[in-house]
DNA sequence: GCAGTTATTTCACCACACGAATAAACATGG
DNA sequence: CCATGTTTATTCGTGTGGTGAAATAACTGC
C-alpha cells in the first residue's frame, strides 16, 4: 500500500493529518476550507488505500456527535536516514511520524565514494531486513544540490559526486541527499519544534556552527547552503583568534573543539566536553568563565538572529546545546545587550543534538521526498501562493 | 468598473498580468498551468470588465500565429499614498501599476490624530478632484497593527490610534496604513527591483536605518517590524558613540545625521547632505575618511544580512543612499571582511529614496488592500502551500 | 427519555476546467 | 505568391469533483 493519495486534494488531506497529528473531518473541512461531503469522500479514499485511520476517539467530549479524529497508520512506511561523517555511517529506520524505531552506527574504513555508498547499501541491507524501507535519505555537511548531488564536501574531499543516485543504483531504493542542515531544519518543521510554526530560526553547536532558518513556511535555502555562513560571524572583540583570523568569531567562542581547547589550556590536562559541564555546573572558575563568554556570545548570536529573520522563536540543537543550558544567564545577558528593549523578548527552545536526531533528520529528508514525491514537476501554485494575505 | 475578478482563478490571472507585465494568454496558462481554453474563457471576463486589454503586440515576431499580450489598463484605478513625518503629509496618486500621477505636500501644524487625520482627508480630496481615488495607503515610522492601527509612533507621540479607521471614516474611502519600511518592501517586491523574486532583502539609510526582507515570497514581518532593530547593530568597535552608548552601531555609522555631524565637526562648520556628497567626490580628506568608514560598515551590515537570509540581492534605498554611491570601493570591502569567500558574491542594487518613492510605497498598501480585498477572510491555501517543491 | 448539539453521510446537482479539434495569423522558402 | 509549417487562440461537448441541503448518527445534559 503506498503513499498514493489519488489527487490533489486526497495529497492534502494526508500531508495535514501527517503534520498536525490526529484530526477529525470536520477540523480538516476548516482548515483545508472544504464542505464536510468532500472529507466524507476524501478521507474514505484514504482509508481504503491504508494511509489513514479513525482512532479510537481519545478527543475532549462536547455536546453532540462526538468526532472521530483520523490519523496516519504510522508504520504504514519505514525510512531509513543516513548521516554520514569522515569515519562513520550513521542510521536510523524511521517510520511515517519520523519516530526512531531503529538505529545503529558502520564505521567507515576510507571516505571514496565507492565505499561510502557501499557502507550506505550496507545499512541499508541491514535495515531491510527488520523493516521494509521507502526510501533512504542522506544527510551530510557541504553543499548538496537539489537532486541529491553533492556539489563539494570537504571532510569527505568530494566535489560532485552524484550520491543519491549512486545510492539508488546501488540499492533499488529512491535515496535523497541534503545537507545535513536543511535536514536537521526539514527535520524540525515537519516533526520538532518547529511543527505547525511558519517562522522560526535554529542553531546548531558542535563541530561547527550551523544556521537555519524558515521563513513564511518554507526553509529558506539557496546555493550557499552549507557553507556554513554563520561560522565566523563576529560575535566579541575580545574574543581567541581562529585559524582564519577572526577575532572572536562564532567557531571561535561557540564550537566544541574550540571550547575544549580553551579548557584545556586553562586547566593544562585534556578536558573532555561532558567533565567540561560538570566543572561548569561545579563552578571551577576557568570553566564558568569560559561558559560565561561563550553563552555571552551565542546570546548576542540568537540576537541577531532574532533582529533579522523575525523568528517565532529560536531553536538551539546539535552535540554542543548543552553550553546553552549551563550558561543560561549569560545566553539571556548577550540577547540583552543587542536586542532593542521594545521588541518582544525571544524565545529560545533547547533539543537534543544527539547523532541520533541528525539521522531522523536524514530520514525526515527521505520522508518528505517520498510523500511529496519529488523528481515531479514544480507544483501547480499560481502566484497567488507569493502574495496573498 | 471596480477591481472584481469573478473568481480565483480570474484573481489569480489579473494579478499574475498587473504583477509580471503584460503577457500573452499562452504564457498565462503555462504560468499558472491551466488549459489554453481556460485562459481564453477567464480573459474574456476580464477584459469585459474592463480590467485588462489586449495590447497591440509588441511581442517578438516568430513564426506561427502572432500572441496578443494581455495588459492591466493601468489607468482604471488610482490609489493615494501618504507618508507622514512629523512636520507634513506628503501624497503621492498612483495608477494601477503604481506609477506616480501626482505629487504635493501638505505641511502639518500638529501631530494630534485629529489634525493629522484632517490634513489627510484634505490631501485625498485634493488628490480626488483631478482622480477618483480607490484607496488609501498611509505609510509611518512606527509600529502598525495589521488591521491599520497605529501601536505606537513616537515621533507623532501615538499610542493606539485606529489611523485606517478614522481616515476612511473622514474620508469615506478604504483606508489601510502600514508601517513605512514595510510599505517600501511590498513597493519593492511588487513593481521596484524586487519584481518577480521570491528572496531579496533592502537597506534603508535616512534618519534612521531600516531593513526589510521578502522571504519565500512573502515579506518576513511580525510585531516587532517598525522598532527598527537593525538601528544599533554594531558594526565598528571603533566607531562613534550613539545617544544609547554603542559604539559604531549601525545608527552612529550610517544615518543621514549621525554623518552629518560627523563632517560638520571636522570642517567645524554646518554641512548638509550634498555638499558631503560632493565633498566626497572631489576628494576632501575628512569626507572620503567618514565616507569610507560608513560605506565600510554598510558593506558589513549588508554581509550579515546576506549571510542569515540568504538574499538573492540586496537593495538598498532611502535619502541616504548616495553614501552606498560615493563609497562603493569601501562598501565592497567591508562586504568581503564578513563573507566567506566561497560564498556567491553579494549583489547590491541602489534605489531612489525620495519622498516620493516613500509615498509610492504607501499606494502600494492601498494598492494591494484594494486589489486583494483585504478584510476578507484568510485565504483559500491549504496545508500545501507551506511545504511543496 | 427528551431536547439540544455537533459530526458524518447521502445524493443529486452543476460549475468549471479540460481535451481535442478547428480556425486564425503569422514566418519561411521555393 | 502560394504552399507549408508553426504557434496561438477559440469552440464545444464532456466529465470530474466539490457542493448544498437534508437526513442520519451519536453523543451530553437534564
Amino acid at each position: 500500500m503506498p503513499w498514493k493519495p489519488a489527487d490533489d486534494l486526497a495529497q492534502s488531506v494526508a500531508l495535514e493529518v501527517l503534520l498536525h497529528g490526529p484530526l477529525a473531518r470536520v477540523e480538516l473541512a476548516r482548515r483545508l476550507d472544504l464542505a464536510p461531503a468532500t472529507l466524507t469522500r476524501i478521507s474514505a479514499e484514504l482509508i481504503d488505500v491504508g494511509l489513514l485511520v479513525e482512532t479510537p476517539q481519545l478527543a475532549e467530549r462536547r455536546a453532540g456527535r462526538p468526532s472521530i479524529p483520523l490519523d496516519v497508520v504510522a508504520e504504514a512506511h519505514y525510512f531509513l536516514g543516513i548521516k554520514l561523517t569522515g569515519d562513520a555511517v550513521m542510521a536510523a529506520v524511521t517510520n511515517l511520524r519520523a519516530g526512531v524505531v531503529n538505529y545503529f552506527e558502520l564505521a567507515l574504513s576510507s571516505t571514496e565514494p565507492e565505499t561510502v555508498v557501499e557502507r550506505i547499501a550496507a545499512a541499508a541491507g541491514r535495515a531491510g531486513g527488520s523493516y521494509p524501507i521507502d526510501a533512504i535519505g542522506i544527510g551530510l555537511g557541504g553543499v548538496v544540490a537539489g537532486d541529491g548531488s553533492v556539489s563539494s564536501a570537504p571532510f569527505l574531499g568530494w566535489t560532485d559526486v552524484p550520491l543519491a543516485r549512486l545510492v539508488q543504483q546501488a540499492t533499488g531504493i529512491p535515496a535523497f541527499a541534503a545537507n545535513d542542515l536543511t535536514a536537521f531544519m526539514e527535520a524540525q518543521h515537519w516533526f520538532g519544534l518547529g511543527a505547525g510554526h511558519d517562522n522560526f530560526a535554529a542553531l546548531t553547536l558542535g563541530v561547527g556552527v550551523g544556521f537555519g532558518c524558515v521563513a513564511n513556511g518554507r526553509l529558506l535555502a539557496n546555493d550557499d547552503s552549507g557553507v556554513g555562513l554563520v561560522g565566523h560571524w563576529p560575535l566579541d572583540p575580545l574574543g581567541p583568534m581562529c585559524n582564519r583570523g577572526h577575532r572572536g568569531c562564532a567557531e571561535s567562542m561557540l564550537t566544541v573543539p574550540a571550547i575544549l581547547r580553551d579548557i584545556s589550556t586553562a586547566l593544562d590536562r585534556p578536558v573532555d566536553w561532558t567533565e567540561f559541564l560538570s566543572l561548569v555546573r561545579a563552578g571551577q572558575p576557568a570553566a564558568t568563565g569560559i561558559a560565561t563568554s561563550s553563552g555571552r556570545a551565542l546570546g548576542r548570536l540568537i540576537a541577531a538572529v532574532a533582529n533579522l529573520v523575525a523568528p517565532s522563536f529560536v531553536v538551539v540543537g546539535g552535540e554542543g546545546v548543552d553550553l546553552a543550558a549551563v550558561s543560561a544567564r549569560a545566553v539571556d545577558e548577550g540577547i540583552r545587550e543587542q536586542r532593542d528593549p521594545r521588541a518582544s523578548t525571544v524565545k529560545v527552545e533547547l533539543t537534543s543534538g544527539t547523532n541520533e536526531s541528525w539521522c531522523r533528520g536524514a530520514a525526515v529528508i527521505a520522508l518528505q521526498g517520498y510523500v511529496l514525491d519529488r523528481r515531479r514537476v514544480a507544483s501547480h501554485r499560481p502566484a497567488l501562493s507569493s502574495i496573498d494575505t
